[in-house]
DNA sequence: TTAATTGCTCTAGCAACTAGAGGTTCAAGG
DNA sequence: CCTTGAACCTCTAGTTGCTAGAGCAATTAA
C-alpha cells in the first residue's frame, strides 16, 4: 500500500491535487491508516495514471469522468469512447489554428517597429487601432 | 457621452466584463449621471479598444496594464513594449508546439481504434498505459 | 529520543470573467 | 402623464483546475 506522497511520486501529479481529486469523487475515498494517513493500492495508481495522461492530452476533468465510467464498463461498443477523443482533437486543431493566426500577427507587428520612443511604436499602435493589423482574430482569447 | 451599453456595443466588451475592468483598476472610475448610471468619453473608448484587441492577442490583463502604463508615456524607449509582445510571441510558440505534439498523439489514438468495445479500446488503452504512446508530453497540461 | 519530514483538515486565492438576485433609472408608446 | 420594458445599478457566488498557507498530528531516520 502507498502513501499519498509515495503515489505521488509513482504518477507524478503533486499531493494536494490527488486530494483535490478524491474531494471531487474523480478518485475513490482512500482507506486510511491506523493514524488516518490516506492508503492507496494498485488500482487507484492505475486509476490516477489514467487521469494524470488524460490531463497531459488536455482533456477536461469533466470528459475524464465520462471516460473513467466508460472504461469501467469494458463490455460496451467503444463509440462513445471515441467521441469524446474526436471531440477533444478538434478542440485542439481550432486552438492550434488560433494561435497561429495570432502568432502571425504579433510577428507582423514586431517587425514593423523601429524601435524608437513609445510615441512611434507600431506595437502601441496597432494595440489601439484595430484597423492597422492583418485582422479577423475574432473574440474569446480564452478559447486559445 | 456613451452609455455602458453602447460602450459595450461600440467595443465588442461585454457590459459585467466592462465593470469588472473598472474594479480591478484597468479602466478609470467612470463619470455617472444623475441617475448613478456610467458615462464614457472618447478616452475610454479608445482605452478599453486597446485592451480588447491586446485580449484578442492572447496578452493577460496584468501585461496589459504594463502596456496601457507605458503607452501613457509617449517619450519613453518602446524597448519595454517589444519586450513584452515578443514574451508574447514566444508563448504563444510554445503553446502550438505543445498543442501539435497532443494533436499528433490524439490522431495515433484515434487511427489505431479498431472501434469494437470498451475492453479492447487503444484509446482507453493508451491513456491507462503511458508505455503505449508516442512519449514526452511532458506535465502540465495548463499551459496549452 | 528527538528532529525532520510527511501527513491531516480547512480556508482562501489565482485568471478572467459569467450568472443571478433584487432593486433603480431611462426612453418610448399610448 | 403614465406605464411598460429594456437597460442600468450593486452585491454575491460560481466557473476550471488546481495551489498556498495555517495550524496541527503522525511517521521515519539518525
Amino acid at each position: 500500500m502507498l502513501s499519498i506522497g509515495n503515489l505521488s511520486k509513482a504518477t507524478g501529479v503533486k499531493v494536494p491535487t490527488i486530494r483535490y481529486y478524491e474531494q471531487i469523487d474523480l478518485l475513490p475515498e482512500a482507506a486510511r491508516s491506523a493514524g488516518n494517513q490516506r492508503l492507496y493500492g494498485p488500482k487507484t495508481l492505475e486509476r490516477l495514471a489514467f487521469i494524470r495522461h488524460a490531463r497531459d492530452l488536455g482533456f477536461p476533468l469533466e470528459e475524464i469522468r465520462e471516460l473513467l465510467s466508460l472504461s469501467d464498463d469494458p463490455s460496451q461498443p467503444c463509440q462513445a469512447v471515441d467521441q469524446i477523443a474526436v471531440r477533444q482533437l478538434a478542440a485542439v486543431n481550432a486552438r492550434i489554428e488560433r494561435l497561429a493566426a495570432l502568432r502571425t500577427e504579433l510577428e507582423r507587428m514586431l517587425h514593423q517597429c523601429r524601435c524608437g520612443t513609445v510615441a512611434d511604436c507600431r506595437v502601441i499602435e496597432v494595440l489601439g487601432n484595430h484597423e492597422l493589423c492583418g485582422h479577423d482574430h475574432g473574440t474569446a482569447a480564452d478559447q486559445l
